[in-house]
RNA sequence: GCCGAAGUGGUGGAAUGGCAGACGCGCUGGACUCAAAAUCCAGUGAGGGCGACCUCGUGCGGGUUCAAGUCCCGCCUUCGGCACCA
């Protein structure tokens, strides 16, 4: 079969009926499919698209067939630094470079043949999306869950820019090389705090791959324990976070983190020199440098001191950079015998190491971090560390200095970006009325298109007079619009929200529709976006739940993440590398169903593999035999005649065939799917050779093998389909499903082992009991000899099979 | 350091505690052919035996069980994620 011409005579023809269209008035059997949208890189289609969307369509297609109302939109996400950098390298506008690889992208995802309603295609670029984008903001801003504070970026000196967490490279800028350092800046942020424990918990909810979860689960980081308030000599006061307050009777220091506003007040004069060097040096170093456990501790004492308010003792005050002031109270207590980075810096500095748990091993080991029986603490000695924390919290809330405390690893999201190819903030700063959000039938705030964005330390937004500059909504007085853009992720977060309803000019989504349409019934992506896009897009649809807009709690019920296709040489498909394989070269050899196929049988789905060359003409050689048995089972005429031994046979392979295939496919197994259907393409050609074939049999069990092909070749099976005269599109066929009658058999073949070694075969009548196996059992002429001599002390018949005799 | 996943023939990869290696690639042999290609059929974990068969075998070491790739304990290696979170 030419292929090549035929994939493209069912694409014209698809798309000339429509056949991909969404039909709203099946809405209540609507599924909805979603692969993670890409980004329109200048790359084009890499084996990584086609891994992701190829058998997700696939998937698409399946549920179909099985009488769904598949949706399966696709877009761009189309924003981003790649365009922005590509820009500033060649002079070509990040807006024109990514139309126009939007384009070419969307050319190569038709020959993908998939299943997309290309009437419900999103760019995140164009101002009919990112205006929601902007009033989704405006709706969180609104609501206490946007907000501005200055905070710690990543700085580059020399580019004079600000830097994403992935543009920093062991410390330092990517692109110059230049140490980055950390500076204040004044940032938007999202209030996903606010939703930490519903994202853990909802997690529970969710059929998602286990791994994700956990990483899930670790990012947000939940711990509880207390908070501890110390008193300062001058009156006032300042509070620990800790999970420990049984050790609170081994207090010898405490720590604040150098940014800890109470540092400056609290300084005296003779340290002040040490530690404004200090902190100095600490704003040098990188955020991801101080975050490395491995380096040495370092700190400096201020001079002041604190009371520890369980047992009034004055302990020394410190600072030091491996105390954060994001985490907790951005201060800690010091109790260097039960915590090992504490030990370590009590060592180095000289401070006091006092034991306060004892270890039930009678080891006197320090530093001690497990739990144990309080010692050196005075009224509670004795108490479990389990017993003291509950009982130390407690007391300390009586007195109004502490109690229970959770505290979360989750850090608010930092939205602001210093760049210009990305969703302007929809926010006017004025000097009368401060913030003021744009008023929503003003939006959307259009990204001008002249823009200078080659780097020199400022928003290129703030370059634009025409842009920056405009009034006050509020008091009409001259303003300046906030000069950042959103972070692309936010464009991300809520677009599986607009596809159902994409075209929609007066709100981001009409609830009605969504709440039908949403949760997303099978998302389908890379995992590399579990703490990133997977976390954002659950935090936006409980805010806008919580907004009134949305009636469910969750984006995606179930989560696949497709593996990764590495490069013939084992490594990641990389230009550098020189091991990327084109699909384009070997779809315009073999075609796009043989090139989906292979992706499908070739890999296990999750976990994805090196690419291997002569796999790929196997699948050709595969549609070939199937293109042959087909044409042979209808070159001759059907007649009703009875069923024969070899007609149930193969009744039997066909029908267990179907059932295996569905439940693989269910479960994304794909290799072992298509496993199953090249089975049954070998009992076809077995059946061929068969003297007196029943061809109503053998053309039944073709029409069904197309059927089961076609999610996974759509216009292979087409072809197949209209060659054996059907009428109609095997897309809206129906799955087969499979008669459980002629799944039973009349007999078994049963392994006889002896002490656990097979020993022999036997067939036994479908209806025996066990009695009569195990009679048949023995009196197969190998085990008799086998048994000559020995005595069976347990027989153990597994039904359908296996029969084990244990003898001394 | 912590969390997670994985480790099976020459190879990609299969196996609700129940016949390890499904299915495919490769290889070997046969049929067809003057020959080759294509196709079809058969074989293919290792070792031993003329043979029916026997022994060993799922990273390593123990254990539970009639039975372990699968469950438990202790390790090793690889990959992914997090990493001074008090």
């Amino acid at each position: 079969m030419d292929m090549l011409q035929v994939e493209q005579k069912w694409r014209d023809k698809w798309e000339k009926d429509k056949l991909y269209s969404f039909d709203k008035s099946r809405i209540d059997k609507k599924y909805y499919v979603l692969e993670m949208f890409s980004y329109p890189s200048a790359a084009k289609l890499h084996a990584g698209h086609w891994y992701n969307y190829g058998p997700a369509d696939s998937f698409a297609k399946f549920k179909r067939m099985q009488g769904y109302e598949v949706f399966e939109p696709m877009g761009f996400d189309a924003f981003g630094l790649p365009a922005e950098n590509y820009a500033i390298k060649t002079g070509i506008h990040p807006k024109d470079s990514t139309l126009k690889n939007i384009e070419t992208m969307e050319e190569q995802l038709k020959k993908i043949n998939g299943s997309f309603d290309w009437d419900y295609e999103i760019k995140t670029c164009t101002p009919d999306y990112y205006r929601w984008t902007q009033w989704i903001f405006l709706q969180l801003y609104k609501n206490g869950l946007a907000y501005r504070k200055e905070a710690p970026v990543n700085w580059c000196p020399s580019c004079q820019t600000v830097l994403a967490n992935e543009q920093v490279l062991d410390g330092s800028c990517e692109r110059c090389k230049t140490t980055v350092i950390r500076k204040n800046l004044t940032q938007w942020f999202f209030k996903i705090t606010q939703y930490a424990e519903e994202l853990l918990q909802d997690l529970d909810k969710l059929d998602w791959p286990a791994k994700t979860i956990a990483m899930q689960k670790n990012w947000i980081g939940k711990s509880v324990g207390g908070e501890v308030e110390f008193a300062l000599e001058n009156g006032g006061n300042f509070r620990v976070f800790t999970t420990r307050a049984d050790t609170l009777h081994g207090v010898s220091y405490v720590v604040l983190s150098p940014e800890h506003p109470l540092v400056n007040k609290l300084t005296t004069e003779d340290c002040k020199k040490a530690v404004e060097n200090y902190k100095d040096m600490c704003s040098k170093v990188s955020e991801i440098d101080r975050m490395s456990s491995t380096r040495e501790k370092t700190g400096v004492f201020i001079g002041a001191y604190a009371i520890n308010p369980i047992n009034n003792k004055k302990v020394p005050i410190w600072i030091a950079d491996y105390v954060l002031y994001s985490y907790g109270t951005g201060a800690v207590m010091g109790v260097p015998s039960h915590d090992e980075r504490d030990f370590a810096f009590a060592t180095k500095y000289n401070l006091p190491i006092t034991r306060v748990i004892s270890n039930p091993n009678g080891n006197d080991d320090l530093p001690y971090c497990e739990y144990g029986v309080l010692v050196n603490s005075d009224e509670d000695n004795g108490l479990t560390s389990e017993q003291a924390i509950i009982a130390i919290l407690d007391r300390l809330e009586k007195m109004g200095k502490g109690g229970k405390k959770v505290n979360y690893r989750l850090r608010d999201w930092l939205v602001s970006r210093q760049r210009y190819w990305g969703c302007p903030i929809p926010i006017i700063h004025c000097e009368h009325c401060g913030d003021v959000p744009v008023p929503e039938d003003q939006l959307p705030v259009e990204l001008p298109y002249n823009v200078n964005f080659t780097p020199d330390g400022k928003s290129p937004l703030a370059k634009c007079d025409e842009y920056i500059n405009t009034v006050c909504p509020v008091c009409g007085r001259p303003a300046k619009r906030d000069e950042d853009t959103l972070d692309t992720f936010v464009c991300s977060s809520w677009y599986y929200l607009r596809y159902p309803d994409s075209k929609n000019n007066k709100q981001a989504f009409d609830p009605e529709i969504i709440n039908k349409m949403l949760p997303v019934d099978k998302y389908i992506g890379g995992a590399e976006h579990a703490c990133m896009h997977l976390l954002y897009a659950r935090f936006f649809t409980k805010a806008l739940r919580d907004l009134g807009y949305l009636k469910f709690d969750e984006p995606f019920t179930s989560l696949v993440h497709q593996g990764t296709i590495l490069g013939p040489d084992g490594f990641k498909m990389s230009k550098s590398r020189g091991n990327v394989v084109s699909p384009d070269d070997i779809i315009c050899k073999v075609g796009s169903d043989a090139f989906r196929l292979y992706l499908m049988f070739g890999f296990s789905y999750i976990e994805g593999g090196p690419w291997n060359e002569n796999g790929i003409e196997s699948i050709t050689k595969f549609m070939d035999r199937v293109e042959r048995i087909v044409k042979s089972a209808y070159s001759n005429k059907a007649v009703d005649k009875e069923l024969t031994k070899q007609d149930k046979e193969l009744l039997f392979v066909l029908n267990s065939t179907i059932q295996k295939v569905t439940a693989d496919t269910e479960i994304f197994s794909f290799n072992t799917a298509i496993a199953r259907i090249m089975e049954l393409v070998n009992a076809l050609y077995k059946y061929e050779q068969v003297e007196d074939k029943n061809y109503k049999v053998f053309q039944d069990a073709c029409y069904k093998l197309i059927l089961l092909l076609a999610p996974f070749t759509p216009c292979f099976a087409e072809e197949l389909h209209e060659q054996i005269g059907e009428k109609g599109s095997v897309l809206n066929k129906n799955y087969p499903t499979a008669e459980t009658k002629y799944l039973v058999k009349d007999e078994y073949e049963l392994a006889v082992q002896i002490n656990s070694k097979n020993r022999d075969k036997i067939v036994v009548p479908a209806d025996s009991d066990n009695k009569t196996i195990i009679e048949i059992a023995k009196n197969s002429d190998i085990i008799k000899k086998q048994l000559e001599g020995k005595t069976i002390v347990k027989e153990i018949v597994i039904p359908k099979r296996l029969v084990n005799l244990v003898v001394k």
